[in-house]
RNA sequence: GCGAAAGUGGCGGAAUGGUAGACGCGCCAGACUUAGGAUCUGGUGGCCAAAAGCCGUGGGGGUUCGAGUCCCCCCUUUCGCACCA
């Protein structure tokens, strides 16, 4: 609360226009009652299951991590290399969106970057799902045994974008947690394959990860059955297959895919050619994978059939014996919500020994986190609140028996997924955002925020919008409906951080150069969308600029106005209108800079109907100047509440005369001051009357003439 | 490897295919001054003593009357993703 409240002071301090009365704290139990509200509408919508999955655990701040906050193997947070655990975790199924949340990127107006990073991280890839059954050792098949005990298909199953290269798949590799292994490895193998295993589960997922080690394995002394040839395949384990991915398991194609060439060169494993590109046939020897378009060779009845088409055909012939089905996979994982931390909304469910697991009914809503002193997380996976059975006993809404409460609490990406939502009903305790004021503000028609968080809280706002929509809880699926990455602001050549000491302290700039320099200053840097670099010395320029216009405006006096100052004056409104819009802070100022300069031109005390508009146009940069500069102008109201944005008469905004240029054959040779809406004519005989424009002329005949109105002339000569 | 963005004066950066370097910093000169890290005025891409002129937007080609801008190839930097099958 105390950092709240800091942070509530700097912005204040700078003059940012917030309702201070609309705030949330996502720490209030005010508002993660309704966090917990949203995890029980997914959670009866079937968009919440707890399930035992491979998730990332970081050792240094104790916690297992969504997918989206590891970043290159590290802790987003601490920057930790994060190991890989079996947890039991509650999952929302953002999978189930992947489809809807990709399409949706098409249609809403967000900065490329953005859009292109989710694109990337939701991972859309076309091919096929194979069966390949398992030969040896066998493996009981008792479909007719009930569910429970029944054993999992004696099959392999793979995904693949290039079915097409099935004929070629000369043995096959498990990633070392896929749980087939465990069965399916031969006695002799058994040995080898455990301590694989153990190595691998022993890794952070850095050095697991790392693409550029040399590719290892061992073989489980299974045989696999290639559903196309028929023959029987090795079935190997290996960690450059990931668990996460697909299947966990692959068809190993070592003619057409790099790793698995790779990995069968190592090992000896067999290589067939089944596409051969330009210049090759069937029995063109490979020294590399070949990824290339081609056509097939060495698979039945397919050689010769063009790869692309080949994928669709091999896929439909499999299918008809019931081995392949055609499958469109993602990249994107769910979303584990669960953390082991004591900071959180406690997840809002119950298990009783009668009832299984249970929700909270709504009506018990908030489940407050308790004040307990041993709030630090440790390396056991469980959450602090474990430790206290006073708080995690207690009784089942259903039956009335004994339950205990889920001790985790939920990511704090669940707390900023929807607080947009409740921004505008803040006032309401009795609903989570009142239909009728939901309506009336939302969706963000603008929103801009870090690139950081285009895999983070933009992709997490997205899901939990679009389910609520389905819900129908509210009536648009996109949150933002406009998006805009800014910059990032680099200071000595880096970004900012606090253990480099390159920290920007807005207090020390407020104090020394007043709020509205720093302001202006930072939106004059550079673009607003490139960010830039925060350069001591280029404050002065801004700080000069908001002088000056002080000076200026309170020495203006009530005369006409200058025809040439007022056609500045509303080209300047329009340049700085449309520059805003568009958010091109940087050259709005610089236009308001040119436009003060001409103001002041000449030495002679400005126009009152000069500088006024001006005052009113960098209000939204420099507010305390500008309201102070309002009142003094004597006007009784604030600039903020009364005063409209000027407008401009577009016939005003272009001067008489207009300078004109004069190119032969392209290059510049003479301006002229000329009459705007002059002639192509008038102005071919006005630069021909040129002197210098004759000389390179030079008696050769005027072959062409381009003429741009209003602006230039260029004679072809030659 | 894949994807994205970007390479322009001493510096930050401007330029709907039409005057490259707006605006600002810095620098130079001058004015006012006891003083100047204040303020004001002027200048400031390179070559040249200067004018005229020529050259100039990472490199090389191309399209065009005209290219920083469009097309092709290459180089560099930054960011995101990455053994994704």
């Amino acid at each position: 609360e105390a950092n709240i409240d800091n942070m509530r002071r700097q912005l204040r301090a700078l003059g940012l226009g917030h309702d201070p009365r609309r705030g949330v704290a996502t720490t209030d139990p005010s508002y993660y009652r309704w966090t917990q509200w949203i995890f029980l509408q997914l959670y009866k919508n079937g968009l919440a299951e707890k399930k035992e999955a491979p998730v990332n655990w970081c050792p240094s701040c104790q916690t297992v991590l969504a997918n989206e906050q590891v970043v290159g193997g590290l802790c987003e947070r601490c920057d930790t290399p994060v190991e890989m655990r079996y947890l039991s975790q509650w999952f929302f199924k953002i999978t189930n969106y992947a489809g809807r949340l990709l399409e949706n990127l098409k249609h809403i107006d967000w900065s490329d970057t953005t859009r292109k990073a989710q694109e990337n991280w939701i991972g859309k890839s076309e091919g096929a799902e194979l069966e390949f059954p398992i030969a040896r050792p066998k493996v009981a098949d008792d479909r007719h045994a009930p569910a429970e005990i029944q054993p999992e298909k004696p099959v392999i199953r793979v995904f693949t974008t290039r079915p097409d290269t099935v004929f070629g798949a000369t043995y096959m590799v498990l990633a070392p947690e896929h749980p087939l292994v465990e069965r399916i490895t031969t006695d002799e193998r058994r040995e080898a394959v455990d301590a694989y295993r153990r190595q691998a589960s022993a890794q952070d997922l850095v050095s697991r990860k790392k693409t550029d080690k040399t590719k290892t394995g061992v073989d489980t002394g299974a045989r696999a059955v290639n559903p196309a040839t028929g023959q029987e395949i090795p079935v190997w384990i290996a960690d450059y297959v990931l668990m996460e991915y697909g299947t966990g398991a692959i068809m190993a194609v070592p003619g057409h895919d790099e790793r698995d060439f790779e990995f069968a060169t190592q090992f000896g494993l067999p290589i067939v050619r089944v596409v051969a590109g330009e210049g090759d046939d069937a029995s063109t020897p490979l020294s590399e994978a070949y990824t290339g378009p081609g056509k097939l060779v060495n698979s039945g009845p397919f050689d010769g059939m063009d790869v692309e088409e080949s994928k669709r055909a091999v896929t439909a012939w499999l299918a008809e014996k019931g081995l392949a089905e055609a499958r469109v996979n993602y990249r994107l994982h769910d979303w584990t919500i669960s953390r082991q931390r004591y900071w959180g909304p406690p997840i809002p469910i119950l298990y009783c020994d009668e009832c299984g697991t249970v929700p909270v009914p709504e009506d018990q809503l908030p489940v407050l986190l308790p004040q307990i002193a041993d709030y630090k997380p440790d390396a056991s996976g469980i959450s602090p609140l474990a430790r206290h059975e006073e708080w995690y006993i207690t009784t089942c809404p259903t039956c009335g028996g004994k339950a205990r409460r889920e001790t985790d609490v939920s990511d704090t990406f669940l707390d900023s997924a929807w607080y947009f939502l409740r921004y505008p009903s803040a006032k309401r305790d009795d609903v989570p955002f009142d239909p009728a004021i939901t309506k009336h503000w939302l969706p963000v028609n603008s929103y801009i925020g870090g690139n950081e968080h285009a895999v983070l809280h933009l992709l997490y706002a997205r899901f939990i919008t679009m389910a609520l929509k389905d819900f129908g809880l509210i009536d648009f699926e996109e949150p933002f409906t406009r998006f805009r990455a800014h910059g990032l602001i680099v200071k000595d050549g880096g970004k900012m951080s606090k253990s480099k000491g390159n920290v920007i302290v807005p207090d020390d700039y407020i104090s020394h150069w007043g709020a509205d320099t720093f302001r202006t200053y930072l939106m004059f840097l550079g673009p607003y969308q490139e960010g830039g670099d925060f350069r001591e010395a280029g404050i002065s320029g801004p700080y000069n600029f908001i002088n000056r216009l002080w000076d200026t405006v309170l020495s203006a006096e009530d005369r006409a106005m200058d025809a040439e100052v007022e056609q500045k004056l509303h080209a300047t409104i329009k340049k700085v209108t449309e520059d805003c819009e568009a958010l091109s802070f940087n050259t709005a100022i610089a236009a308001m800079m040119e436009y003060l300069n001409a103001v002041r031109a000449g030495g002679r005390a400005p126009e009152r109907a000069a500088v006024e508009p001006l005052v009113r146009l960098i209000a939204p940069f420099a507010p305390h100047v500008a309201e102070e500069l309002w009142a003094r102008l004597g006007n009784a109201d604030s600039i903020f509440r009364t005063a409209r944005w000027p407008e401009y008469d577009a016939a005003k905004t272009v001067a008489d005369t207009v300078e004109f240029v004069v190119q032969v054959n392209g290059k510049v040779r003479a301006r002229m001051p000329m009459s705007r809406g002059i002639t192509e004519e008038a102005a071919r005989d006005a630069a021909l009357a040129d002197e210098h424009v004759q000389r390179f002329i030079d008696g050769k005949q005027v072959r062409k003439t381009i003429f741009v109105p209003d602006r230039l002339i260029n004679l072809v000569v030659g």
